[in-house]
DNA sequence: CTGAAAGCGCTAACAT
DNA sequence: ATGTTAGCGCTTTCAG
């Protein structure tokens, strides 16, 4: 059809035509059923397989084809596409083109010329049990994407689950495929962060600032100050001996946590009333409450570095006989499912993580937009929520 | 100046030279070479780059950049990029050229003119809540990304949480910039799998057979069977008076599960102790065993439709001072970190994710080479878990 | 208001 | 082995 049309030059003898897969069809074998075996009779009973969708790809419309069908040019089609004057008579014809031959534009294509993708990439470089448990990075997502859908942007999230990912993922950023990152919780050892220097792409980091590039945004609460608050008020209502259950220690929230706790302690500080784990996750929350309740049987006070930690001191303190709150008080930190969960329902201190990720996709666009943040890092309140558990 | 370097023809005296903003400076400033301009000078030692990274991004290196600097033509340089026959020396060159100038292949690009994105999508079609907490569909994505990278293609996640979102994401299926997708629980009815469908996208379903369109690949479990079986064990440890927390009925799964459980109780199926709830959540689990407790005190067995469901309706009998397991057996389904961490650990149905997702990325990996896949459907095993609850 | 033409950055077929 | 030359599908001047 369209090879023929008009009098542009025949076009393309797209390489597909050449190379179709040639399936050699005879074989009325079927390969072996995959894992499995799925009594055939179940669910599926699709006796027709012929309606396939796949096959060879049928080569789509382009603005070419949709001109041609209106007897106008490409420039005219493209007019009516993106705004611009377009007569009236002309843009009739043109639509009805569009959906004769079922054009569908191609944004890749249209991306190439603008240089431009309209997407901002999503990272999240957390080990994997938190990124499948996590509430908060999800929270984060949810409030990005609106942020950059009202923008009009797509977000695309990434995972990076090995080193070859990495290397996929640092193509894919340096690719064009993408305008600008939000990137959660990287280390700045982490090869994506210098990759996004190097390339000097629009970024704002989440849940960690970036040491290595001070010149990179950063949005994200105070979890010093919080972890001080929030301690405070454990010491106000009377506890005597608190101790804190640390964990990531080697990351930015978890240090700093630690910190407020000590802050907040002062002199009263002990060492030995502190556990620290290697992840905010509950099954280290039980491990770390053992470790204290062995250190101190007389401790009555815990502050755990996040909700699910505390979930699983919880369950440690119940089956060592503890009561909570009476006998000890127990407060956690993110005001995750976790917190409301629990029971008692647990003291906490409050992420805004939805507009962490809003803010952080903002940033973003701001920066697409040519305009320098006005300032580098934001920090969000976090307030306490007191509960039951203390 | 750069109009007469090298037997080049003068490329394209791009519109932007023309339209670049003119400042009054002094005549003897040179045209601002905007975007291309393929001046020589350039690279050589980036002096100052100000530091900030984004500002005008600076016009990254092409190939021509590359080709000009070794003194190659472009044909070369994409040799030594991707493989081909270049001379050792040729090949040197062009490294050399390609570290001076710090060249970074648009992958954009290259996309197009190849026809193919080496990407795939991922879209879960669920609610927020359990797009937040669902450590199922986290599972499933890490396993089709594994399956994906090893391909060497890109998965990226799409999130669907407003119409908007579905027009954007519509747009972006269509608009060439993945090669296939992956869409986990969707409905017939969903926009999304319409448009997979006319657009005729290399796909696979997980979650949910595609009843609409009989002709894409699904991936799942046989929910009916594990139902059957899981409720059957109830039946087989003496339980007599045993009733359902179905939930999520208008979904696949949750009807498959029900109709699980009325296969495996027959005749003693009475439909008084079926509890429905919308979604399959810890909140709904409480709900859901509380109707079940009043319509019948007696009830000394339970199958919730999934282990969220199952923790709230455990909590639930708790508080009614029923012990768990003596007085009521106590099932789920999924096989989820709620199995683990309720008290006592739940008997319930594996969902192999991980699998899932594996299997779904190589499905629609399949389609993408034009190999129709062997069977339309496949049904991973989910056997049951028998623990602590039942 | 519309058509023509030059690109976006890269690939691939075809000559050398 | 290397250079040349058409494109991929869309955008954006610049004439008319």
């Amino acid at each position: 059809m369209w090879a023929v049309t008009g009098p542009e030059k025949p076009r393309r003898t797209t390489a597909q035509d050449v190379a179709a897969p040639k399936r050699t069809s005879g074989a009325t074998a079927p390969a072996p059923p995959r894992r499995t075996a799925p009594e055939p009779a179940r669910r599926t009973a699709a006796p027709e397989p012929a309606l396939r969708a796949s096959a060879p790809r049928k080569t789509r419309a382009t603005v070419h084809d949709v001109a041609a069908a209106a007897g106008v040019s490409r420039g005219t089609v493209n007019r009516v596409l993106n705004g611009g004057y377009v007569s009236t008579d002309a843009r009739a014809a043109i639509e009805a083109a569009i959906a004769q031959v079922g054009y569908v534009p191609n944004r890749a294509a249209s991306n190439l010329a603008r240089q431009r993708s309209q997407a901002v990439g999503f990272l999240a470089l957390e080990p994997h049990s938190l990124l499948l448990e996590d509430p908060n990075i999800g929270a984060i997502m949810l409030g990005a994407n609106a942020a950059l859908s009202l923008a009009d942007h797509q977000m695309v999230s990434l995972v990076i689950d090995s080193d070859r990912d990495t290397q996929r993922v640092g193509r894919y950023l340096s690719g064009g495929f993408v305008d600008g990152a939000i990137i959660v919780s990287a280390r700045s050892h982490d090869p994506i962060t210098r990759l996004i220097a190097e390339i000097g792409l629009p970024a704002t980091f989440v849940g960690h600032p970036p040491d290595l590039a001070r010149t990179i945004p950063f949005v994200g609460i105070d979890n010093v100050g919080s972890a001080r608050a929030i301690t405070g008020r454990l010491m106000q209502t009377g506890r005597q001996r608190i101790g804190m259950i640390a964990a990531a220690l080697d990351r930015d929230s978890g240090a700093d946590r630690l910190t407020g706790f000590k802050e907040a302690l002062g002199d009263r500080f002990d060492p030995q009333l502190v556990a620290d784990v290697p992840l905010y996750d509950y099954a280290y929350g039980v491990k770390g409450m053992r470790a204290l309740l062995d250190r101190e049987p007389e401790i009555d006070g815990v502050f755990a570095a996040s909700d699910a930690v505390a979930a699983g001191a919880l369950e440690t303190l119940r089956e060592a006989g503890r009561r909570v709150p009476e006998d000890v008080g127990l407060v956690g930190f993110d005001d995750s499912s976790w917190a409301l969960r629990a029971q008692p329902q647990l003291s906490t201190v409050h992420q805004p993580a939805r507009e962490i990720g809003r803010t952080a996709a903002e940033s973003v666009l701001q920066q697409i937009g040519g305009v320098e943040p006005v300032e580098l890092s934001v920090l969000l309140d976090s307030p306490v929520v007191w509960r039951h558990s203390a």
